[in-house]
RNA sequence: GGAGGGAUAGCGAAGUGGUCAAACGCGGCAGACUGUAAAUCUGUUCCUUCGGGUUCCAUGGUUCAAAUCCAUGUCCCUCCA
């Protein structure tokens, strides 16, 4: 079946909304955080874990399981939940944000973009059509259409026609599509050009998608620029509709976009964050390597209710790190997930009981 | 007892007359990271009141100039007896 969205509560004061969305495979509750798993894995994580820390749908990559291990294997494999042996929901990106991220060798066309393999370097061509033929073997609940997301700044002229560019690739996108278990995603691109967001966001709306993203944020601009095109495009999208703001991880990042309207966000942001030694608390963002934790013997949040946490102390998770034991990375990994995920989950409770904005100034006001 | 080789910053290791406060790696200390080419990348790492000061086992010497050359000493390694 397709996704549905129900929209369950709008905070009073602010456009904070509280919702399910409805899958083969699950209802989740919204707003929520995707943790990423681009490669058909949750860096460092076991699917055990990804459940304990009460994942919603997981977030995996169209690009870089066409080159390995092939969409071929996967539907051998009888659809990447299959693969993975994992029953929540999970969202496929559309390879649209490798665009961006291997700017250096690629070549945009109306046709699609040429790309050269990030792994032996031959030359790679997809094009809407085909992303949406990899996604729909893939079976994931949502796949997203395949998009330009440009870097940060880019001229206004460019923008236009990259915005121009999308939309037709989105038309492409939808009419290439062809899995009625999955749902499909537009993209709302325009940069930090309100008219565009505006454009972008009506055309696309025009197309008719099962939800909508707004891509092409936290490319590079600042956080106020950031949050205007999140209102520049959220105004003009359905309420009946999910909304999910691509590649957003930031804790606060994660409240300004509730507040607006946002849905769903993924990012790789706590997942690298603890590969690298960092942890969230609500004090702020904390960095584990520092030799004031040596003898730290308290854990990295004493509310928080994670198994790092449960068991463990920064004394010992950060010596796992500096000695580049996997279990470290593995350990924060599970507790910066829970942590945006459980922040998701208070925020749910305060929108229940109209409380956000104070709720949000609590938060903040700890954090930074 | 004899013959060689060696001692360089926290560690390993380059450097064999000036361009050397001394490459590089590790370790240490910090920073960055937002739809993952990322267990990655960047800065810093003798002291300093930022003017400068004191270094390359020690002492003495040669030289305008020494980590680099010479002498002696100390310690280490290898081989032979």
């Amino acid at each position: 079946m397709k996704i549905s969205y129900k929209l369950l509560h709008k905070d009073k004061n602010t456009n904070a909304r509280i919702g399910q969305i409805s899958t083969n495979h699950s209802t989740v509750d919204t707003p929520m955080f995707m943790p990423v798993g681009t490669q058909a894995s949750v860096k460092t994580l076991s699917f055990e874990e990804i459940k304990q820390i009460k994942a919603g749908f997981i977030l995996s990559n169209t690009y870089h399981l066409w080159l390995r291990p092939s969409e071929q294997i996967i539907q051998k494999a009888k659809g990447l939940h299959n693969f993975m042996n994992y029953d929540g929901p999970i969202l496929t990106d559309s390879g649209g944000f490798q665009v961006f991220s291997l700017a250096k060798a690629k070549d945009i066309s109306e046709e699609g973009v040429k790309f050269k393999s990030h792994i032996d370097g031959r030359s790679l061509f997809l094009t809407p059509e085909k992303s949406i033929e990899i996604q729909n073997k893939l079976d994931s609940d949502i796949a997203m259409c395949f998009d330009e997301c440009p870097p940060y700044p880019v001229t206004y002229q460019y923008m236009k026609q990259s915005v121009e560019r999308t939309l037709r690739w989105a038309k492409r996108s939808k009419e290439a599509h062809k899995n009625d278990n999955q749902s499909l995603f537009g993209i709302v691109q325009g940069g930090e050009f309100s008219d565009l967001r505006e454009y972008s966001a009506k055309k696309t709306v025009q197309l008719d998608f099962d939800g909508y993203a707004i891509g092409g944020t936290s490319v590079g601009e600042d956080k106020i620029t950031m949050y205007k095109m999140i209102d520049d495009a959220i105004k003009f999208l359905p309420e009946d509709k999910a909304r999910y703001l691509m590649g957003v991880g930031d804790p606060i990042d994660l409240l300004e976009g509730i507040e607006r309207g946002v849905d769903m966000f993924d990012c790789v942001l706590p997942t690298r964050l603890a590969r690298h030694g960092h942890a969230f608390t609500p004090n702020g963002k904390i960095n584990l390597k520092n030799a004031k934790y040596k003898d730290d013997f308290t854990p990295i949040d004493t509310t928080c209710d994670c198994y790092a946490c449960k068991n463990h102390t920064k004394a010992y998770i950060r010596h796992l790190i500096v000695a580049k034991e996997t279990y470290g990375q593995r350990l924060i990994s599970i507790h910066n997930l829970r942590f945006l995920i459980k922040l998701t989950e208070k925020v749910r409770q305060a929108i229940k009981e109209d409380r956000f904005l104070e709720y949000k100034a609590n938060f903040i006001d700890k954090y930074r």
